[in-house]
DNA sequence: AAAATCTTGAAATGACCGTTCCAAGATAAG
DNA sequence: CTTATCTTGGAACGGTCATTTCAAGATTTT
């Protein structure tokens, strides 16, 4: 008997995220939620909750239809280095041009604000982290059973490694860092991981 | 004729530092600064101006007592790679324990937030940029000079592959990240780096 | 068509935001 | 000791914050 919403609450969270992500969580007010997405306080509580839970459901929506589709086709790529390679060129792509450019990260920033104080946030954050990690060591190890490393070189230790320089990517691409000089950082990370130059 | 400051505007300012370093400056209020500090609004707003400018006063504060002499250190030391590794235990031993546990490091923070978009504060995160690369790239040409280097690393790729490090560390460790781990990643980067291991 | 129930719009809530203002207090110079 | 000038305390400013409330509107079931 009850009425139904009037609107697409997946296509109003996907707008949240986009103004969370740009903005932050402290300097983005419900008033700018609600302008963006063209609800009304009303139903923007009942359907979401508060702000915070507003927030985490965007975090949550990130990394679900952002990060983990990327670390998903990078664990499965089977070419080993040149999957890690491609990796970080997207990344760098989306960081520093077209509709994201000069963004980060949603769940890099989240690591240096506030609200990562929130329990529930820090678990999306390590979530995050674990995920990015196993991508990567699962894409060394199947460069290693392709001798591709260098002598000594551990997929563990190499995934973490790794994945710090893209959180280092992350923000300095935030920051106005050049595309070309970021790919020329992470060529040279990945060189020192691959055997010595083939001419 | 005129009366004096009842107070140490430098030791205010440490502590709005603290302040904007641990909570960000967008959640914090300026009553948390005057609760704080101790001053009351007029002192302040007298003394540093409004709260943007007190931020980047704050900031450049940061820079120069917290960044620039543990940059110059790094720079100065004779000892090549050792050096890069003692930074890095430094910094991971500061980000993890001690008083400024999980507060990250200030420049990294402001990156992520919304401050960035200020041209003044950019300016100071460039400048942080600029001079950890250049103290990371001097003690990577000291060990270079040293033959401390594995053939084919390039000091200049290298030292800014380190800073991107630095800032995931920074990031990480915000978030809770183990001290050991973080150890372990930056061993392995280091390893890459250097001559192959000797018995 | 009527009843039931959810959604929606818009106003109102009290708390807090950064900032300003001004009278009262304190200090140094004449 | 008076005068000039800055500092200080504290109240007050308009605006914005997240959240709540409630009547009016819309939709499905009976």
């Amino acid at each position: 008997m009850p009425d139904i919403k009037h609107f697409d609450p997946d296509a109003s969270l996907e707008t949240v995220v986009r103004l969370f992500w740009r903005q932050g969580v402290a300097s983005t007010g419900i008033q700018d939620v609600v302008t963006a997405t063209g609800l009304n306080r009303s139903s923007l509580y009942a359907t979401f909750g508060g702000k915070q839970e507003l927030y985490l459901a965007a975090l949550r929506r990130y990394l679900e239809q952002r990060s983990q589709p990327v670390f998903r086709r990078l664990a499965e790529d089977e070419r080993g280095l040149p999957a890690v390679s491609e990796f970080f060129d997207g990344l760098i792509e989306t960081r520093c041009s077209g509709e994201y450019a000069r963004w980060g990260c949603m769940v890099s920033n989240a690591h240096a604000g506030a609200e990562n104080s929130d329990p529930a946030v820090r678990a999306v954050l390590d979530q995050h982290h674990r995920e990015l990690c196993e991508a990567l060591y699962a894409a060394l190890v199947t460069a290693e059973r392709q001798g591709q490393l260098a002598p000594g070189t551990a997929p563990g230790a190499s995934a973490d490694l790794l994945a710090l320089l893209a959180y280092g990517v992350n923000l300095r691409s935030r920051a106005g860092a050049d595309a070309a000089t970021l790919r020329n950082t992470v060529t040279a990370a990945l060189d020192s991981l691959g055997v010595r130059a083939a001419p």
